[in-house]
DNA sequence: CCTACCGATCGGTAGG
DNA sequence: CCTACCGATCGGTAGG
């Protein structure tokens, strides 16, 4: 299982020195093995240009590579996509699963799902950018694996709802369309998020949980 | 000024019988003008594949041309978007204004914006996908024309909040936090949006419009 | 608006 | 994991 979506841990962890220099175009953590390297360096790339503009090339410089680096370990551009897209989606589920178990009750879960999944689409917005708009161009079968994953998510979200419809905390009209609203507030935020917004994450999670409760009657 | 983004319009005009039978891989309607089937060719193409992903030869075989035909009428790839993404936006901000206008109270004119916004989202959806997620690839002076475009849209939208909370009908903490998830939730439509779906395009709007009252908290 | 074409670039491979 | 390379494709142009 890969911790690279996870950057925050990886980055205390205690840095051997034995490393080269960083030199030329390398945009990913040297210290990383080669592996995370490359889908650092993909995230990057993805997010930026998308998948068709990037080329294997800046994947493999933005790593340390040779050009051909790439292909030592992905068999394809596209797989190199799936494994970033898949283990995006496996961090975004396991996120917003841990925020639903933290909270006691339905208006606590929403709260802590709206901040939480919201902060990840702040400090890993480019793999949230590849996670939200890049998944069309994988293959149909790593397509069709990777929406499995995605409707699991609005599962949850609608799951929460439901149990604040049912326990009288909620008042929503269906509560397919307020998920689907409450996770357009949320992926949007990789659209148009960037570095130079002075907001926080928090601030912007704490923002989107507001509003959360507000769209479902529970807002005052 | 290009009819072309309000298609629903021109489908209606009376059609002459004179044009050759269409052939091939042709995706637009054979009795458009060459440049009004060019920037339709390239909405279908650059919505599902992306800028990058589109061939200037999927353009020019979309609208019955030879690979060389688009030549003839714009310079460049980027400049066929820049053309389809200005009149897109364009369009959009002439469909806000005239919503808001229609309104006579904040309510209302909220209420219009959003039921209207995202109608033109899903009967647009490919020319709203291009507006919404391909500007990045325009050159810096075309991209910072179509920003301008952008930050009126989010005018348009703020003032009416600000406008509702000054007579009292609307309650927001933030007004700008509160307009950009307004937006999240008509532009996640282009997103999400398939012609597969069922709901029409009135119903989707009447549901966001729904859920925007909700998010100013005059709901009920 | 088309045919024919060019230079550049790209994904991927051979063979160390 | 690299050097060297290949076949295919692409944006754009010449010259009708």
């Amino acid at each position: 299982m890969l911790s690279f979506p996870l950057l925050r841990h990886a980055v205390n962890v205690p840095q051997p020195t034995s490393t080269p220099p960083v030199t030329g175009a390398r945009t990913s953590d040297p210290d990383a093995s080669t592996v995370e390297r490359l889908l650092q360096a993909a995230a990057h790339a993805f997010a930026d240009k998308g998948f068709h503009a990037t080329t294997t090339r800046d994947i493999a410089s933005g790593a340390g590579l040779s050009p051909a680096g790439v292909y030592v370990h992905f068999g394809s551009k596209e797989e190199l996509l799936f494994a970033l897209s898949r283990s995006g989606h496996e961090s975004a589920l396991r996120l917003l699963r841990a925020a639903i178990s933290d909270g006691s009750t339905p208006g606590e879960q929403l709260v802590a799902a709206m901040a939480r999944f919201t902060e990840w689409h702040v400090e890993q917005y480019q793999v949230a950018r590849v996670v939200q708009y890049e998944h069309h161009h994988l293959t149909p079968e790593h397509h069709a694996e990777v929406l499995a994953l995605r409707k699991e998510m609005d599962s949850l979200v609608r799951d929460v709802l439901d149990r604040g419809v049912a326990d009288g905390t909620f008042s929503v009209d269906d509560s397919a369309d307020t998920a689907l609203a409450l996770l357009s507030i949320v992926v949007d935020v990789a659209r148009w998020y960037s570095p130079t917004i002075r907001r926080t994450p928090t601030e912007i999670g704490a923002t989107n949980a507001a509003l959360a409760l507000r769209l479902v009657g529970a807002g005052h």
